[in-house]
DNA sequence: CATATACTGGGGGAAACCCCCTAATCTTTA
DNA sequence: TAAAGATTAGGGGGTTTCCCCCAGTATATG
């Protein structure tokens, strides 16, 4: 009896070919491949369709990763989830694991480890790379994050646009002087010297997408 | 006889699954797989590692895939490549083009469509899909990319970090007033109205990787 | 040769940004 | 209940950016 396996991977030539190569596994069978997350729950309402695991991307439209991870830890408890992505930001690999998947790999890893980690994370509960727990255990750079304030990394948002502070502000129904307050906080915070660097650290800690 | 295949992609799992898949194909042999394109043209160097196609990615550590198929097209003209990317936006892909491609591939097409483009482009010497072509004959966005000239572009990356312009104007050997001449014509010429939508537009048009 | 058209610099003023300060609410937590 | 901290908002002033104006030189291009 062989293990299922779903893909998940908005790049359709990949999740087929990482497919392939999952069904040249002596242990696993892939059932079908998604696009997107919320193909993934649409086709997990037919209890036929529920592998015993699913091999998830990160970044996808409609509804990524994150999300579909923790949906699926909430109504599938039992479905396990090994992460395949590419990015390899602390923060980002952190929320995944959060969200409740058993294990991280990145897109470089081979072959071997692949196979490895489906086995693992099936018959233990759970896979770790080394870089990976590495991450888990001294993630400094996760503290400066959890420190901004949701009505700051809303403004971060904003900031990363072309308007100015008082459009800001109306977007916001707060004060000019309000904005000012969240970017000097910010500034302080994060140790940057001007707008550029705030859009900067957004991008490289994926709170804003260009 | 089947036709020899390099894939090269700096994220190893997918070398290996495309590579796989490839290998799957009636007409086609993988040689070998590279990290990037410096490790080809290491490998090119060695006559019996010449295959018949190469399918490249583009973003790439060390040497990207533009780069590296310009080297290609100087040194090995009957080399063909193939490239295989993410990147969808209509400047790289001209680039990539132009560099000497004879196709352009995103990642999320179909096994079948890599197979006959594979074909093709050994077969008939190209492979267009609709969408590249396409931009082949009809890109506008193109044209406000190349009324940028060399100075600009060397601000523009400048003007994407936290330096302010006099910063700027120190390592461009150049006085404050002129670099404030090339934001004040890049602003016009591209209809932004300041520095945030500048590097907007700069990571839009991949002439800065944050 | 003349006429564009970069490329380079400069003046000046208005707007935006940056950075320090204070302080009133309101919620959470010890 | 008192302390801590989040959220809001304002004063004041220095710096930077933005957006006009102008003009010399150098290099093509007709």
């Amino acid at each position: 009896m062989k293990y299922s396996v779903v893909v998940v991977d908005d790049h359709y030539l990949l999740s087929q070919a990482i497919g392939g190569m999952v069904q040249g596994f002596e242990k696993f069978d892939v059932l079908y491949l998604c696009k997107n997350g919320q193909e993934l729950l649409d086709k997990l309402k037919e209890p036929n369709n529920i592998p015993d695991i699913v091999l998830m991307d990160i970044k996808m439209p409609i509804l990524n990763g994150i999300e579909t991870t923790e949906i699926i830890n909430k109504e599938y408890p039992n479905l396990k989830v090994l992460a395949l992505s590419i990015e390899e930001d602390e923060y980002t690999i952190l929320k995944m694991l959060r969200a409740g998947a058993r294990g991280y790999l990145l897109k470089d890893t081979k072959k071997e480890i692949l196979e490895e980690a489906l086995t693992k994370v099936i018959e233990e509960g759970s896979y770790y790379t080394n870089n990976v727990s590495k991450i888990l255990t001294d993630s400094h750079e996760n503290d400066v994050r959890t420190e901004i304030k949701d009505r700051e990394l809303e403004f971060i948002k904003l900031a990363c646009t072309e308007m100015n502070y008082r459009e800001i502000a109306d977007i916001m129904c707060c004060s000019y002087k309000t904005v000012e307050g969240y970017r000097d906080s910010l500034y302080r915070k994060l140790g940057i010297k001007n707008r550029i660097g705030l859009v900067l650290f957004a991008i490289h800690h994926n709170l804003f997408t260009p």
